[in-house]
DNA sequence: CTTAACTTGGACACTGTTGTCCAAATTAAT
DNA sequence: ATTAATTTGGACAACAGTGTCCAAGTTAAG
């Protein structure tokens, strides 16, 4: 991106930071806020925030870019390619699933707003993690087959995104999430058999 | 609700309808519509619009009622307490989750502009009508019990949303969906032995 | 055909948002 | 302690949306 550092002040610095917390959080929680609100709940005057974001696009740009590369470290430290596919999933769903779900609706706000155009470039590493783990699934005899896999991220997704919802409007607890979450999940996704063995 | 007729003439009746039709469903896409987009739409000056409805909380306010009264109607035709649970849960899905989806959209929309409280007088009579339907499969033991209801309910909804998303989208044909939506909502909802609680 | 209802076209005030600009005050770095 | 970067406070223009108003034109209904 930039190979020429401008030699910013640690004010700036942290300043930007501020912005781009707060932002994320903002735009994550599916609310598209002011650059006036921005601005206020990052503790800084609208005229900062435009000298370091000239335009309300460059922020969003500047949210996206961050959400990817911290989902996209969280995930790679999952390491969803190791054990066997529903494991992984579980591991996924239960520690991470907020993650998941606040870059999604970050990416829907910045697809509102930016047009899918710009959005592309941010080529979505971080949405292909699930892709291929639930590929993996699929392969492996683990998942179900019978529906498209497009399909099943969909919806795993979509279930993510209602269980996310559900806490936001605190019908779910926070506590009772995970489980909901993976148990409905799993059977979502898990091939169909009533010859389980009992070892758990 | 109108006990007093006000002996509207025949071209503005024309329009009432109009406007409601349209505002109907631009807001059931999801959109925002402005009252001048709405207005455009309907083929109507603004001064019009704003002559039938007084501002846009009255406006949004009229497509709920309307649309809970055509929904109502249509998933009372439907019949769903009749059959086992899961054959009138599937009658519902393959013929009529654009109508539920619709609704759920407008439901938010109304939900981000008037608030909760104002919608609340609409008793989502319509919402009831899935609710009691997967609490009777729960009860005939012909649909899973180790997730709470109210989870089943948000879940099933998710799913058509994202069905619906994913029609708008282009990326599943509208003659594939009702295929995909039962099989996934159907596998969701119906009892199998893998999802027994493990302990009790 | 006449009246009353309705629509039109356009103007207007008001509000909220984006984006720009600048002089003065503050703050980090050397 | 000096310099340069940064923030501040506020003003400003531009634009879009809501809601109001009205005089003149059109249309339905008796």
């Amino acid at each position: 991106m930039s190979s020429v550092e401008p030699r910013r002040r640690a004010d700036a610095e942290r300043n930007i930071a501020a912005i781009i917390r707060v932002a994320s959080d903002l735009f994550g929680r599916g609310q598209s806020p002011s650059m006036a609100e921005v601005a206020g709940a990052a503790g800084v005057r609208r005229a900062t925030l435009y000298g370091h974001f000239p335009s309300r696009e460059e922020l969003i740009d500047a949210v996206i870019t961050h959400a990817i590369t911290h989902t996209d470290e969280t995930l790679t430290a999952l390491a969803l390619d190791r054990d066997p596919a529903d494991v992984a999933l579980e591991r996924l769903v239960r520690t991470s699933w907020p993650i998941l779900d606040r870059f999604r609706r970050l990416r829907t706000a910045a697809l509102a707003e930016l047009g899918s155009e710009r959005l592309r470039r941010h080529h979505d590493r971080t949405l292909h993690h699930v892709d291929q783990l639930i590929r993996r699934g699929q392969d492996d005899g683990l998942f179900r087959t019978d529906l498209p896999l497009d399909w099943l991220v969909t919806t795993f997704y979509a279930v993510l995104h209602a269980a996310a919802d559900e806490a936001d409007a605190g019908r779910i607890s926070p506590s009772a999430a995970p489980d909901l979450l993976t148990r409905t999940v799993l059977s979502l996704l898990t091939l169909r058999r009533d010859d389980l063995p009992e070892d758990t």
